[in-house]
DNA sequence: ATGGGATGTTACCGCTCGGTACGTTGCATT
DNA sequence: AATGCAACGTACCGAGCGGTAACATCCCAT
C-alpha cells in the first residue's frame, strides 16, 4: 500500500523494447513473420507503436533482433548437450537429438524459427535471411567438427547427414504436430553415427 | 505484318487461367506465397486483375490451385521412380533419392512448394494449410508402405525416417543453395535401409 | 451475320500495413 | 519546488493490399 519506493521485488520493470522483443518473438513463432503486423506485436506487448520504432529502427529490424535472440537460445541448449558429456562427441550429439525429439513431437511445435524465417524470406539481402543462414553455416561445420571428434570415416557426410536429421525434423513437427516422424529422428542418428563409425 | 488470322505456331494460345496459374505457381515458389501480391501475379501473367477473380475467386482459392498441381505433379515423379523398378522397393527409394539429392543440390532450388506453404499457413483452417498436410500424410504412408514392402523390421520406423530425410532436404536446399547438405542425402538413406533391413 | 462467353480496360473501394509528428507523463536532480 | 530529460501515448499519414463495378472488345460457333 505504503510502497512507493521503487519495487524490489521487481526492481527494472521490463522496459518495452523488452517487451516488445519477447512479445514479437512468440508471435511470429507461432504466426509466422509476414503475417504478424506491428500493431498486433505491439497490442501483444501492452505497448504502442512508437516504441517499436524508438527500440528498433523497422519492423525488419526488430525482426533481425529476434532471430539472433532465437539463435543464442539455440546454442546455449546445444552447448547444454555438449558440457554435459566432456570429451564425448558422440554422447553429445546423442544428447542433442534426445531433446530435440522431445521438442518437436510437441503439438504445436513449429519447428526452427531461423529454418522458417529462410522460407519467408527467400531474398538474400534481407536481414533476416542472413542471419539465420549465418547461423545454419555454423550449425553445419559444428556438426562436422563433431563428427570428426568422433572418428568418422566420412565425418562431412556424417556432419551433413545430422543436419538433414535435424532441419527434417524441424520441418515435419510442424507439418504433422505430436506422433509426427520426428519421433524417430534420435533413432535415426544413431543409425547414420553406427554406419559411419562402424 | 498482313498475318491477321489466327497465329499457326500458337494454334491454342493458352487462356487466361492458365496463365495466371503458371506465373503464380513460379511467383510462390521463388519469392514465397505471402510475399507476393496479385498485382504482381497478373503483370507476370500479362493479364488483368478482373482475370484472375473470374478464374479464383480469390487469392487463396489460387493458392489453393497453385498447390494441387504441385502436388499432381510431386505424384507423377514419384511414381516414375516406382514404375522404373517394378517389384523392387527399395530400388524405387533410392531412385527418388537420387533425384531428389540432384534437385536439391542445384542453385536456387526452393525445396517442396508444399512443405513451404505449411511454414507459411500455420493457421489449420487455412485451404494452403489442409492441402499441403493432406499430401504429406498421403506421403509418409506411402513411405511406410514402401519400407514394409522391402522387409524393414520397424517399417514405420524406417518410413518416418526417410521422410526426416526428404523433408530435410527440402529445407536444406533453400538454405545452402548449391553444395548444401542434400547431397548425402541418398547415401544417408542407404545407410538407414541399410541398417533397418540387417 | 450475329449472339454469347471470355477477355481487356479503367477506375475505384475499404482496409490494413509499416511508419511518423507531436504532445504528455513521470522521475531524478538540484 | 522548479527544471530537465528520457520514455511513453494519441492521432495521424501515404502506400499497397485484396477485391469489385461497369463497360468495351474480341473470337468462335451457330
Amino acid at each position: 500500500m505504503s510502497n512507493t519506493g521503487p519495487e524490489i521485488l521487481d526492481p527494472a520493470p521490463p522496459r518495452a523494447a523488452e517487451r516488445i522483443l519477447q512479445a514479437a518473438r512468440k508471435l511470429f513463432y507461432s504466426d509466422g513473420i509476414r503475417a504478424v503486423g506491428v500493431e498486433e506485436i505491439v497490442a501483444r506487448a501492452g505497448v504502442t507503436k512508437p516504441s517499436l520504432y524508438r527500440g528498433f529502427g523497422s519492423k525488419d529490424e526488430l525482426v533481425v533482433a529476434v532471430l539472433k535472440q532465437t539463435e543464442a537460445d539455440f546454442w546455449a541448449r546445444f552447448e547444454l548437450s555438449v558440457e554435459a558429456h566432456p570429451g564425448d562427441a558422440r554422447a553429445q550429439i546423442r544428447d542433442f537429438f534426445k531433446g530435440l525429439a522431445g521438442r518437436s513431437t510437441k503439438a504445436d511445435h513449429r519447428g526452427c524459427g531461423l529454418s522458417n524465417a529462410m522460407v519467408e524470406y527467400p531474398e538474400p539481402e534481407h536481414g533476416a535471411h542472413q542471419v539465420a543462414l549465418s547461423h545454419k553455416r555454423d550449425l553445419r561445420a559444428r556438426l562436422r567438427a563433431l563428427a570428426a571428434e568422433m572418428g568418422a570415416r566420412d565425418a562431412d557426410g556424417l556432419g551433413d547427414a545430422l543436419l538433414l536429421l535435424i532441419e527434417g525434423a524441424y520441418l515435419s513437427s510442424q507439418i504433422f504436430g505430436a506422433g509426427g516422424p520426428s519421433g524417430v529422428v534420435a533413432k535415426a542418428a544413431e543409425a547414420l553415427m553406427d554406419a559411419a563409425l562402424g
